[in-house]
DNA sequence: TTGACAATTGAACAGTTGTTCAATTATAAT
DNA sequence: ATTATAATTGAACAACTGTTCAATTGTCAA
């Protein structure tokens, strides 16, 4: 079922016994670390804040983060694909806002840990 | 000062120039990006996850992570280098433990957030 | 329809990341 | 002292990531 790649034997059988059912399930654990992995790089979080202040279209979001419009197409691509934002086509323009409600707890939250 | 790499003009001036003020600094930027980095990894969090029940020793890490001693060492330094964990000798064994409450906190919301 | 502009896309590139492997340090037991 | 175990370390490797560049799509104005 679950092939080996350990290369020692448990020390406190007990703890690691107690602790195992307590651990999430694959499913939940990579849709936990995907998710920071999205906030986890530093144009992607410029963008949410930015869009917590107001929803922007992508070369205006360009000139304030002092980027190539490719290059910001690219992240908001991954923010939308995340769930984090969605796209709104106004004539010429895609005018992007936050899709999430959670981004701004977990940024504060992140803050007060960073801050401390 | 800041060398330009945008390639397009500003649509809405007004907004750009509104949002920009409230921008975090590059210094905080940089910290809440690095900090999202730590967490974005599925090895990172389970160890995270298993410290939050009980401190460990590496040697039960890696049988309960299935993985080696070797790969879960690596991890847990990025974690002490982030001031997540602090390690304590004890004899032969090194016991791990969270350093840091807010941790446990952002998981939780961050759970809430891939849960809904 | 033509030209200009906004945004997206895919390929390519360098830089980074996580695990493995082998060697090493440090402690405890004999 | 010697041996065994726990943990750390650094180099090497493949896999992944973010930006650039060039080409493309879609929309508006003339």
């Amino acid at each position: 079922m679950e092939n080996k790649r350990t290369d020692c034997e448990a020390i406190n059988i007990d703890i690691v016994e107690k602790v195992r059912p307590k651990m999430p399930e694959m499913n939940l654990l990579y849709e936990l670390s995907d998710f920071f992995k999205v906030m986890g790089d530093g144009t992607r979080i410029q963008l949410l804040w930015a869009l917590e202040e107001s929803e922007m279209c992508v070369g205006d979001l360009a000139v304030l983060l002092n980027m190539t419009k490719s290059a910001v197409s690219h992240q908001l691509k991954v923010l939308r694909v995340a769930k984090l934002v969605r796209a709104e086509k106004k004539g010429k323009n895609v005018y992007y806002s936050l899709n999430d409600h959670h981004v701004k707890l977990i940024l504060e939250k992140a803050l007060e840990h960073v801050c401390e």
